[in-house]
DNA sequence: CCACCCTGGGAAAACGTTTACCCAATTGCG
DNA sequence: CGCAATTGGGTAAACGTTTTCCCAGGGTGG
């Protein structure tokens, strides 16, 4: 079965002793062709391994069939999830997928932007804190978990962070705290809406009900497990006190009960903690984690479909979908139910 | 600058009044052209935002400076920090790269291979534990991680199992294990001869200090945390006692540490564990997991160097490549140094 | 029996590149 | 000064598809 050397619809023609556009008009099941033309053709490709070059059809049709997915760090796990949703959606529909992880880095950004367009791809699913240029590109996309300028024909998805936020401090505050902080990176608090507006939606509650919260309860830090232990412990070792506290992602909650434990205090008898995202491990972190979960399946197929119906030019009823959360309480919160993953020695 | 609709290349041959072999020469920078001429397009290349259609350039130099990598599950991070380091490194000599992850599905597998070949890319780098059917893939390929027919021209990288093995079972003899079992899953013991390496490494050394090591001595499980805390523990509560484990990778170790805890063991007092990949968890698990750290950096840019070579029919040095791992000591094996993330109610 | 229409399928152009081949003009050399 | 070599660049074919336009032949209605 050497047969190698890609056989093309060329070939088969003259095998079949047909003309290379009956071929091609079986094989894309379009045109009109006899029954019996098309089991020979079908059985010609079984035999041969006819494998199509995308290549030729991309440049004949003007569309790849592929969309674009750049994502600004492929080891957090949350994007991780969903680019895992979105390259099955796509992949059921037959279009291939280009991810690209720019590291956070602007130029990396651009230059990636600008080798997809050469691409050719039909449609793009931007994650990033750098916002798209406006008349920079022309082809349908959909932001996700950012802001967009919606004025390009850009769609946008996200995860309902201000209600994310509000269950976050109808936790802590029903956990008994009464002086909450809450732990973000500045960088991403100004660039992201997402934790932009997880943090409005904590501070919504806690003035609702009373609770003290004011500018002074936070606490800056990388979003990264040892940024957050250094800097909240530098806090703590600094005298000031909470008794509860709101990390924006699970990695900062986890690096600050790290630093809490460094400190001397308990979580969750000293002071509460609830993170965000619900990524894998917060479950068996000690104490599991206290956390919004973020539905990442659902926002990865929410965007592709919604991807699609652009592409496909139908109008959309929202421009901007949110995806509900949940919260998930688990022994980093005082009264959760009991912690599965409780240490003998406790 | 609406200037969209993507310009080709002559409309650039008709804007600088040369013909498009020219412009041609110049992008490609081979052939014969003036300074000037250099200049002039240069120019108009960026005024015009010029980009290459690489579906015309595939199909006619019938390479699409592309590379596929397939891997068995993107949401394990061992695979996921070699898809990294892979993709940068092919990012950076300009190829782009098609992940696929098959989710160790066979009929998946499959088709995504097709789908490869049919995209024309120039090489792959395979992860799978379905072994490439010979003569099915006519195209330079390295295997990592994995077996392989190196019949094919096929290279193979892999970490030094063998070893890592051997660390693992000195590392639990030294910390006082008398009894120590072997935890990992049996398909990928039959399949992955990295899997198969560890346990062997790990028997000899057992063997030639005169520790008790039968085939007895092994727990069989399904490589996830909840797997492998339900099939220990289904051990434990047999009766079964041990006082060192070894887990095939991290995963196993922490879900074995749970079934412990569950059943009132303390690690490492009662028994040592030490795990297999060293994912960025092992360091923040309670206890910190020892561990034998894999080089995912350099098994991915090692498995690109070694492609990239094949691809430009260099002979190799070895057919098979293998890359040092390393012993990491935490607080999960008796005697090791002072974990840094010890409670405080300890 | 004629004028249609329908059905199955062929011919050829086009998509944007690269490249082998060709040619004109200039330069270099004796 | 005559001729060869070199330099700069143009022409056109080819890559594998899709698709528009066309045509032959057979069936059908009047």
């Amino acid at each position: 079965m050497a047969k190698r050397a890609a056989v093309s619809i060329k070939q088969l023609a003259r095998m079949a002793n047909l003309s290379i556009a009956t071929i091609s008009r079986v094989i894309n099941n379009n045109g009109r062709f006899s029954e019996e033309t098309r089991d020979l053709v079908k059985e010609l490709i079984r035999k041969t391994g006819y494998t199509p070059n995308v290549a030729a059809k991309a440049l004949r049709t003007k569309t790849a069939r592929a969309i674009g997915l750049v994502i600004p760090d492929i080891h957090n796990e949350f994007f991780l999830q969903i680019v895992n949703s979105v390259e099955k959606f796509f992949f059921a529909n037959d279009y291939s997928l280009f991810v690209c992880n720019t590291g956070e880095d602007k130029v990396r950004n651009r230059s990636l932007i600008q080798n997809l367009l050469g691409k050719g791809v039909d449609g793009l699913i931007y994650i990033s804190r750098f916002p798209l240029e406006t008349g920079e590109f022309p082809i349908p996309t959909v932001c996700l978990d950012r802001d967009s300028d919606q004025s390009e024909g850009h769609a946008m998805v996200s995860s309902d962070n201000l209600e994310g936020g509000r269950l976050a401090a109808r936790a802590l505050v029903e956990a008994g705290s009464k002086r909450p902080v809450v732990v973000y990176d500045r960088s991403d608090y100004v660039a992201l809406s997402s934790v932009h507006d997880r943090v409005t939606g904590f501070a919504e509650v806690l003035a609702a009900r009373g609770v003290p919260f004011s500018r002074q309860d936070v606490i800056l830090t990388p979003a990264t497990i040892p940024g957050a232990r250094r800097n909240v412990r530098k806090v703590l070792e600094s005298g000031r006190r909470f008794d509860g506290l709101f990390g924006a992602s699970d990695l900062i909650a986890m690096g600050s009960i790290l630093a809490l434990r460094d400190c001397g205090f308990c979580v969750p008898e000293d002071v509460n903690v609830v993170g965000y995202d619900d990524i894998s491990f917060s479950e068996y972190f000690t104490p599991a984690l206290s956390t919004i979960h973020q539905d990442t399946a659902k926002l990865g197929t929410t965007s592709a479909k919604t991807l699609l119906s652009i592409m496909a030019n139908k109008r959309l009823a929202k421009r901007h979908i949110t995806v509900p959360v949940r919260l998930v309480l688990r022994g980093s919160t005082r009264g959760a139910p009991a912690a599965r993953t409780r240490a003998r020695h406790q």
